[in-house]
DNA sequence: GCGACAG
DNA sequence: ATCTTGTCGC
C-alpha cells in the first residue's frame, strides 16, 4: 500500500516533540460509512541483541477473522524506547511493511496508544497519518490519564480522563482479565475504536489482528536470516 | 526534586 | 520489547 512521507525519522528527541505537537492537530475524527470487511493488525519483535527490529502486518477477514495476507519488514533501530515516543522506534518498520501490502484493509489495530498520549500522537494517530486508513490504539497498559476500574465482565468500560477530557476508555476485553486501553487512532471515533475491539475479542483478551500479529512476528523473528 | 513511564 | 517452567486459577 502507497503511504504519505510526512517527515524524517532521523531525528532527535527534541524534534521528534515538535513533530509530534504539529501532526497533532491534523489527527481527524469521523465515523464508518460501510461495514468493515477487512481489519489489519499490527506488531514489532526486536533480534535477542536489539540491533533490529521486525514489523508484520496482517490482514484479517472480519466475519471469521481468516488471515487474508501477511507481510514484513526488518530494519535496523535507530531510535532508543523513551515512554512518549514509541513511534520513532517502531514506525518507520511498520510503514516498510505496510508498503508491501496489496490488501487495503478498513481499518488497523495498533499495539499502543492512539490520542491518550502526552501530545496526543500515540503510535497509532502516528501511523495512521501516514497510510491515511482509520486506525485504532490498543494498549495492554495505560500510558497517560486517570480511571476507575471496569466492571470485571466482559464489555465493561471505563472512561480514560486527562486535562478534563476523555481520551479514552479502559476495556474489559474478556471476563476477569487486565483491561485494554483504548484510544482513537486516526479517522476514528471512540465509540466504534471499543465496539470494533470487542469484536475482535472472541476468545482472547487481545483483539484477534494484535493477537494474530503478535504471534506472526515472534515466529518470524526466529526463522529469519538478519 | 519526586514519581510515572505505550513497547 | 526481552530473559523463561511450572504453576495457580477460572
Amino acid at each position: 500500500m502507497q503511504i504519505k512521507k510526512l517527515h524524517s525519522w532521523d531525528i532527535s528527541v527534541k524534534e521528534a516533540v515538535k513533530l509530534q505537537r504539529g501532526l497533532s492537530p491534523k489527527v481527524k475524527m469521523q465515523g464508518f460509512n460501510k461495514k468493515i470487511k477487512t481489519i489489519a493488525g499490527i506488531d514489532c519483535a526486536f533480534r535477542a541483541d536489539g540491533e533490529k527490529i521486525i514489523a508484520c502486518v496482517v490482514v484479517l477477514a472480519a466475519e471469521n477473522f481468516d488471515v487474508i495476507e501477511t507481510v514484513y519488514a526488518v530494519r535496523g533501530v535507530k531510535f532508543p524506547y523513551i515512554s512518549g515516543f514509541l513511534s520513532f522506534r517502531e514506525a518507520p518498520a511498520c510503514l516498510a511493511a505496510w508498503e508491501k501490502l496489496k490488501t487495503r484493509p478498513d481499518c488497523v489495530i495498533v499495539d499502543g496508544q492512539g490520542i491518550a498520549h502526552p501530545r496526543r500522537l500515540g503510535l497509532a494517530c502516528h501511523l495512521g497519518l501516514f497510510i491515511d486508513i482509520p486506525t485504532i490504539g490498543c494498549a495492554k497498559s495505560r500510558l497517560i490519564g486517570d480511571f476507575t476500574e471496569p466492571g470485571l465482565a466482559k464489555g465493561s468500560t471505563s472512561a480514560l480522563i486527562n486535562k478534563g477530557k476523555t481520551i479514552g476508555s479502559v476495556v474489559r476485553s474478556r471476563d476477569n482479565v487486565k483491561p485494554l486501553f483504548v484510544s482513537v487512532g486516526h479517522k476514528c471515533r471512540l465509540s466504534d475504536a471499543v465496539r470494533i475491539v470487542l469484536d475482535c475479542c472472541v476468545k482472547y483478551r487481545l483483539p484477534e489482528p494484535s493477537r494474530i500479529a503478535h504471534q506472526t512476528v515472534t515466529k518470524l523473528k526466529l526463522k529469519i536470516e538478519y
